[in-house]
RNA sequence: CGCGAGGUAGAGCAGCGGUAGCUCGUCGGGCUCAUAACCCGAAGGUCAUAGGUUCGAACCCUAUCCUCGCAACCA
């Protein structure tokens, strides 16, 4: 009771909502794990919003920035522009055919995103919010451009494999730098790049320790989901570090010029004693003179993606306002405005740690809630896209609501079941075995078995038209079914209001059970049989069989309000079947039991939902492991090609000086034992005798050699390599190895034996 | 390594100090208006493991094991 009070109390003071779903990043198809990570929830409880006549704005729209958008444009042989200009309108489509209504879909290429971005940027950056650096990144002297990580491949130093990209290694997963590889390329130009010095600008988010943990785990500790506040914790926890705003890099927004004289800012203060570190006055002290103007010889630098994408909330609510003539500010201005991010578990610190940092910097309100969920797995294993592993928006909308085939009902039985599945709490799982239990025995069973049979009935009992209700013989399951209707009512909303949609859709359900039993219970057509006398229905069995229908009927009408939120396209259709105007659908009327008119004739009834044979997700399935085993056995060819290609015009290794070589200390040692490092694909853990000591080392080498096959076998190890830690294991050197053509790897070894320790120069 | 989340009936999940619960599936029964539907009943769990706190623990504490995730723009 008093915590329905204080509900109430503080939903009086919201006086508008802005909802975000994740900006979907243009670069492919999103598919059904992303649906119900962000875009379903958020659509749902806009919905529920709308229906509660609510001032609300539901904006999305597609993120086409960053350093992906090239790379897939190089894979698909075309342009960053072009591969935007196909995914932005298919993902808009997909989103529109499973009923995910946004107010607006925007894109962060517009025009207007790029003013807003630029604006804020400038802002921050005249208040003296970012920081500037310099440092020595990666350049490619031949195309004139410093190289993003994923431009830059070359050998992992984990495991051998020459393919691995600047910042992970796909073969073994190693998070890498740049700066790791060994003999690093440009998939550019082919050469090797060298480093040169850049400046870049950077949001200190150190500065706002104090703030965030003020805010998120204090404030919001208990209305925020666990799962949210503990990843946050374990990010404050780890320590916050300056996030590059800026990169040099062609595709994105360019930096704003600021005009006129360079304003020189010189946050060199003295450091005092016992102050080190800390701020004074809210001024960072730092040791760096920096000049936070952008000039001419900025202008190849544009905004790192991070930092424009969220923007893009904002702006899409500014084109939002000039469609429909609004002011957008108070969307993001105004402290009763109630702004909810929905969102993926992968994206929880850029919504609850560096946008709101942004967003405070430059003084609008913060997010209210960030209802992050967990991920969804497939059929056992984690989704995919470049895996094959994963079931897209597109497909399912070809496969099963296009053709003929239950159409629009069908996207609402995707809903049902993602956001039954809904991995509010923990990762779920979606198996299409699942999927068709959830239909064929909740949707059509209980669901839509209710709704037909009280049509069905109500035309053959009550002669098509809305029954009179008598009070006069009410009786006590008769009230406890109204009683039913106005207690799932309140659980429901309450249930929306706390985000917790996947109980929400569960109750509708229950309600929709409560009916049958209390059909059941009732059972009219024994009435109608044991009443009847020489084909006449007795005055008594009349008005039992009214009572009932009577109810099932604004049953019904309740349902429909209450499904609405979920499975929009039911809605409509049994509007249509009740003859009724959307208005019914306005959230106050649930609990109500007036809602159809005695005497209203209402249509025959439909099915709402069809039945899902076995064959159909045998399909499915299959369909899935043979997309799976294509998209594999192509990415297999293609880097294997690649792999020549680089093979062939590696470039020698910019030169050193034989200082250099000399601090290399290679000795030969010989294998003495060979195991596999559990839960490891590519590493065995070896042990190798140098004469002098005997080595633990890991070596990502268990794809080409069985373990009983090497040992006894000498090899070049470089033995003053600093250690490293790998699956738990300390790696105390390297094994050298020689790749061929064909990708196979073949020790380096001296041609016969020698003694363990021998050095090699 | 560390951090975060989780490990509860065949499957998927809820419960988070007081007699183990829900949905689906399985088995048996009832009913026939309904898309072989609906209704009733039953079987099925030493709540990951081991200690501890407590009158009492799935729930709190400690340790261990296992699964997933962790600032790459993949919700």
């Amino acid at each position: 009771m008093d915590n329905n009070n204080t509900k109430a109390h503080q939903e009086k003071k919201i006086g508008r909502y802005l909802i975000t779903a994740a900006l979907p990043y243009a670069n492919g198809l999103k598919h059904i794990g992303h649906l119900a990570g962000a875009y379903l929830p958020a659509d749902i409880y806009v919905r529920y919003l709308k229906a509660q006549k609510r001032d609300v704005v539901f904006v999305c729209g597609s993120d086409e920035h960053g350093t992906a958008i090239p790379i897939q444009a190089m894979k698909e042989g075309t342009t960053a522009q072009a591969i935007i200009d196909k995914y932005h309108p298919i993902i808009e489509q997909n989103f529109k055919d499973l009923g995910i209504a946004f107010d607006i879909y925007h894109r962060t290429s517009a025009p207007l995103h790029h003013e807003t971005a630029q604006e804020f940027f400038s802002v921050l950056n005249n208040k003296g919010d970012l920081e500037i650096k310099e440092s020595e990144q990666f350049y490619d002297e031949a195309t004139n451009t410093f190289l993003a990580d994923r431009y830059i491949k070359g050998t992992c130093p984990v495991c051998g494999n020459n393919n691995a990209y600047g910042d992970q290694c796909e073969k073994c997963g190693s998070t890498l730098s740049p700066e790791m590889l060994i003999n690093p390329v440009s998939t550019l130009s082919g050469n090797a790049p060298i480093k040169k010095a850049t400046k870049h600008w950077y949001l200190p988010l150190n500065r706002h320790e104090d703030f965030l943990r003020e805010w998120i785990l204090k404030e919001h500790k208990d209305d925020w989901r666990s799962t949210v506040v503990g990843q946050c914790k374990s990010w404050i926890d780890g320590g916050l570090q300056a996030r590059a705003v800026t990169r040099d890099l062609d595709w994105g927004i360019r930096l704003p010029l600021t005009e006129g004289k360079e304003q020189h800012t010189v946050d060199r203060l003295p450091l005092t004693e016992g102050m080190d570190s800390e701020t004074v006055n809210g001024k960072q002290l730092t040791e760096t003179t920096t000049t936070t103007a952008v000039t001419q010889s900025d202008a190849g630098k544009v905004l790192y993606v991070w930092f424009d994408a969220p923007i893009g909330y904002i702006s899409a609510t500014k084109q939002w306002a000039i469609d429909n003539d609004k002011d957008w500010k108070p969307y993001w201005n105004a402290p009763d405005t109630k702004l909810v991010h929905f969102i993926g578990k992968d994206n929880i610190v850029f919504h609850c740690i560096i946008f709101p940092v942004m967003l405070k910097l430059y003084g609008d309100i913060l997010p209210t809630n960030v209802p992050a969920n967990e991920f969804m797995n497939l059929e056992g294993d984690k989704m995919s896209t470049s895996r094959g592993w994963s079931i897209e928006m597109d497909d399912y909308i070809n496969d099963w609501i296009k053709k003929d085939n239950g159409g629009e009902s069908m996207a609402d039985v995707l809903r049902y079941y993602l956001t039954q599945i809904a991995p509010e709490t923990k990762d779920s799982e979606f198996t299409w075995k699942g999927f068709q239990d959830a239909n064929n025995s909740e949707l059509v069973n209980i669901f839509g078995n209710l709704v037909n049979r009280t049509f069905v009935l109500m035309h053959k009992l009550c002669s098509g038209k809305v029954p009179v209700f008598s009070n006069d013989i009410i009786d006590d399951t008769d009230k406890q079914l109204i009683i039913d209707i106005k207690q799932s009512t309140q659980k429901v909303t309450a249930l929306l209001e706390a985000y917790k949609f996947r109980d929400a859709l569960f109750e509708v359900i229950d309600l929709a059970r409560k009916g049958n039993k209390y059909m059941q219970d009732k059972e009219p057509w024994m009435v109608a049989k044991r009443q009847t006398v020489d084909g006449i229905l007795s005055p008594e069995g009349k008005k039992s069989i009214d009572n009932c229908l009577h109810l099932c009927l604004q049953l019904t009408a309740n349902l429909t309000i209450l499904i609405n939120p979920f499975l929009p396209f039911t809605a409509s259709k049994l509007c249509r079947m009740m003859k009724v105007v959307d208005r019914m659908l306005e959230w106050k009327n649930a609990g109500k039991i007036d809602l159809l008119k005695v005497g209203y004739s209402l249509r025959e009834p439909q099915l709402l939902f069809r039945k899902i044979e076995n064959e159909e997700i045998d399909t499915q399935l299959l369909k899935l492991r043979e997309k799976s085993a294509w998209v594999n056995s192509k990415t297999e060819t293609s880097t294997s090609m690649e792999e020549v290609t680089v093979n062939e015009i590696a470039p020698v290794a910019p030169e050193i000086v034989f200082d250099d070589f000399a601090k290399i200390d290679l000795r030969v040692g010989t294998i003495i034992a060979a195991e596999k490092v559990p839960k490891a694909d590519k590493l065995l853990k070896l042990s190798v005798d140098l004469g002098f000591e005997i080595r633990t080392i890991v070596s990502g080498i268990a794809l080409h050699f069985a373990p009983e096959d090497i040992v006894g076998k000498q090899v070049t190890v470089v033995v003053n390599l600093a250690p490293r830690k790998m699956r738990g294991i300390d790696s105390n050197g390297m094994i050298l190895m020689a790749e061929d053509t064909q990708g196979k790897l073949h020790f380096i070894n001296p041609e016969q034996d020698i003694s363990n320790g021998a050095s090699v120069k």
